[in-house]
DNA sequence: ATGCCTGTCGTAGACAGA
């Protein structure tokens, strides 16, 4: 089983990229983030002519949203992160696949909205944490893949690349992903290439270019998926493209 | 340390992103 994350920063205007893409890599499932549309707003026919099924939330106002597409069968499990009932932003979507639960993340940033926009980001993490736990305590199978905003070492951002105020790189927001880590998942990027400098995000201008990027978007496996695990790699082509998003995909294989 | 980019909303410029 092949499965993707890819954060598109508007779907409507990456349909070409995320088309040349699941015709190159050929994923059972893609998941998207930063739809930046309503969920009836979300491009479905592209995708299906291409024998992808979507299952799309979105959010008023042009933020967020996440996406699934599949060319195998599946069964939306949620569209929200439990925990936080007043709770509006599309950033979350659950899915089971192939015997699996897939869940398709985009974390808060955090840099946002003074210190209870970092508090969101830190109780998101813990949501999410407690949501994962809930699962592997019943020995579910078990994937989170998207769009984290963390850099979880150093290694995971250019030397220089954001300050160490930035909430991508607190000491906290480093240590809520390794609470979610250490309830027993495994980050499979980091897994394979343990010593690697890897990233999965420019920021638009010179950073490409320079190479001068962040590793934020993550796979995290539970113990049954992490044992299949074969392979797990940027595709840096979409990157590259005329106009891109900011982020390109990550790719994993399942045996 | 950010907004020299980019997208959305909405039709100027604020806000968010990371």
């Amino acid at each position: 089983m092949r499965i993707a994350s890819f954060n598109v920063n508007s779907v409507r205007k990456r349909v070409p990229h995320i088309g040349r893409f699941l015709q190159k890599v050929q994923p059972d499932l893609l998941f998207l983030q930063e739809l930046k549309c309503k969920t009836e707003e979300c491009p479905t026919a592209e995708f299906r002519d291409l024998g992808y099924q979507v299952h799309a939330v979105g959010q008023p106002g042009g933020r967020n949203g996440v996406a699934v597409l599949s060319r195998i069968p599946f069964e939306v499990v949620c569209e929200a992160l439990e925990g936080e009932a007043a709770d509006d932003h599309a950033r979350y979507i659950e899915v089971v696949a192939g015997g699996a639960h897939l869940a398709g993340i985009y974390l808060p940033n955090g840099n946002s909205g003074g210190a209870e926009g970092y508090a969101y980001k830190l109780r998101w993490m813990e949501r999410l944490r407690r949501r994962a736990a809930g699962l592997l305590d019943r020995f579910q199978p078990l994937a989170i893949l998207g769009d984290f905003n963390v850099c979880p070492t150093a290694l995971d951002l250019a030397p220089g690349a954001l300050p160490p105020t930035d909430a991508l790189v607190r000491p906290k927001t480093r240590a809520a992903f390794q609470a979610l880590c250490h309830i027993g998942l495994t980050d499979a990027v980091r897994a394979l290439h343990p010593g690697n400098r890897i990233y999965t995000y420019w920021d638009y201008g010179p950073s490409f270019e320079a190479n001068r990027g962040l590793r934020i978007d993550h796979a995290l496996l539970s113990p049954e998926l992490a044992e299949r695990l074969v392979s797990a790699q940027v595709e840096i082509g979409p990157r590259a493209e005329e106009q891109p998003s900011d982020h390109t995909p990550l790719v994993i294989e399942l045996a």
